[in-house]
DNA sequence: CGATGTACTGACATCGGTGTCATGACATCG
DNA sequence: CGATGTCATGACACCGATGTCAGTACATCG
């Protein structure tokens, strides 16, 4: 493998001028240039980052930690999307600021970050971006002296920078929108309890109504997920059952809706003729194709790896850390034909 | 940040000991080597991989380039998921073995990839390993004297090492069960013809029938891909209006399966009672959510990642180059009750 | 015309590890 | 008992870039 000597050699001139016309920091003259570009092309020479980093101290890395890749752990299943969303917004952004991104993966093993972290370290990273597989609290260790960290999809209780998305404020708009188009009794089958994006999506939920003078109905909110989507029909039942059924009903995701569409339609209700429908995530494998098309609300996550990037970079150039943190990122509501005014 | 030589002093011992403790890799005495481990965690050091690949040449490095993060153009969206499942294939391998696995992605645009190849050869990867969004040809370029490249879900013409889902076999493998079923007259929505996994699934769909001694019929294979899923309908229709129409229909995809579900019913056809559908991907969250759960057959992108990443580590420990090639992977077909016996 | 500035170039030290070689202290062997 | 081998350790050079400093040639200024 060709070195800087070699080139040097090769155009007649010194080592550090083949470094200037690589570096472009200093004037060259215009025929040294150019003796030094043709003798780098005829020998392939390719400079070696791991020299330029010992003495500059600057790597051009950036770490990224996340499960996205393992997280999916079977064919199909959509769990890892939402990271790897992200991943693919915080490398765009670096790809424009000529960073390599370094991914390492935790095969869901939270263990693991540990060594992911020192192997970092041993490349120097200029930062690092933990992200999670799901909204969610985290305890992301990193010692002093560490490249600084910016959380994506998760916070912390020690106030690391973080990017969210909105919950809150995704399922208050998609509320608002249903009141808007004349709905009144707004059934919603939630995710696990258990989770963050419940809480504040319930939270959105009651901000819609309040905005609009409404009064929540408590029986009307059901948690309703798991995996295997069986408490979905007991808690259609209790909706239906209800004196005052729902005229639409929401779903803590796009699968739940799915599933949604086929109990309905077992009973014989016409969707949305007799009853509404509304998802969450905009997982368009999903709602664009299923009959009607279906109205739901998307997490920017791509959105939000790029605001976590650029947080980082503000940080790695030393901006005025910003006072705005956790930063939350509003999604759109995308409206399809699942949904029917009254 | 904390050198060798700081260790070395605190620790008062050499810095060629503390490199010894470091690499485990000559004899090091029992106190010496407590000594240098509380220093090394006293002052919280991390070595410089910088300075270790210029003396030693081994960045422990692994480039890998692909779409994967960016062919995923809109969220939900699941084109970009077999390339996602080829790359947590190779992490796994490359965590194993204690590789970093650097990723870069093309942002959708080829003309990018020279660009990501020197920036990896920068880095000094060990090896190269490129991964398609599709099955299909491409051509990438590495000069002589970079590192070695293992195409995945790709091939070339110049005899690049790769690894390519076997569409055959996995085609042949379904019908072959449907035939087992008892049906006979086996319809197939193709993908578009323009794709080299259509040629070879239609050929696995003739396979199996050769292998069954039964003839094929040709009205019954139909090209019905397209983004928005409209030539279903007319290639269902001329399906259904053979003299002998089909009691099986094979899918491209399990998104068509999705969409045929639903043109099914329209026209009153009960799935499977009546006609009964076969999917491809084992895409699941839409092959088990959907009622009744989908057969289907998966391609088994991880472990195309994962022989594609043995193979990099083989070559690049000079193993003696197999004559496999290319490395076909085949997978398994998974049964579920969207298609009765006859 | 001498002082000053700018364009261009090279010599040399240095970053932080590891490969090579040398050395001393013991243990083992014939 | 001397020869040989193994364990444990250190001295030193070197990997391939770049930062610092200095020097030359030429243009510009007062």
């Amino acid at each position: 493998m060709a070195t800087i000597y070699d080139v040097a050699k090769a155009a007649g001139v010194s080592p550090k001028t083949v470094s200037r016309v690589l570096n472009d920091d200093a004037p060259v003259g215009r025929t040294t240039r150019e003796a030094v570009q043709d003798a780098i092309s005829r020998l392939g020479y390719v400079p070696s980052n791991a020299a330029r980093v010992m003495r500059s101290n600057r790597s051009g890395l950036i770490g990224l930690i996340t499960g996205a890749i393992s997280n999916t752990p079977e064919a199909g299943d959509p769990k890892g999307l939402p990271e790897l969303y992200i991943v693919q917004g915080v490398q765009e952004i670096f790809a424009e600021e000529a960073k390599t991104l370094m991914i390492s993966d935790t095969g869901g093993r939270s263990d693991r970050v540990p060594a992911l972290v020192s192997t970092f370290r041993q490349h120097r990273v200029e930062g690092l971006i933990y992200v999670a597989d799901y909204h969610r609290q985290t305890r992301f260790e990193v010692r002093p002296g560490g490249p600084p960290v910016v959380l994506a999809n998760c916070y912390d209780t020690i106030g690391t920078p973080s990017v969210l998305p909105d919950d809150r404020s995704c399922q208050r708009s998609l509320v608002a929108r249903l009141i808007e188009a004349g709905h009144r009794r707004i059934g919603y089958l939630t995710l696990g309890n258990y989770m963050d994006a419940t809480g504040l999506r319930i939270e959105g939920y009651r901000d819609a109504h309040a905005d609009a003078g409404l009064s929540v109905d408590p029986d009307l909110i059901l948690e309703a997920y798991r995996e295997d989507h069986t408490p979905m029909t007991s808690a259609l039942n209790r909706l239906l059952e209800l004196p005052e059924p729902p005229s639409v009903i929401c779903c803590g995701n796009d699968e739940m809706a799915m599933r949604l569409y086929g109990l309905l339609r077992t009973r014989g209700v016409e969707v949305p003729e007799e009853i509404s429908v509304a998802g969450f995530d905009n997982y368009r494998a999903i709602a664009e194709t299923l009959f009607p098309p279906l109205t739901t609300v998307e997490l920017p996550y791509r959105e939000l790896g790029r605001r976590a990037a650029r947080r980082l970079l503000g940080i790695i150039a030393k901006d005025p850390p910003g006072t705005d943190d956790p930063v939350r990122i509003p999604g759109p509501v995308v409206w399809r034909s699942s949904v029917t005014a009254r």
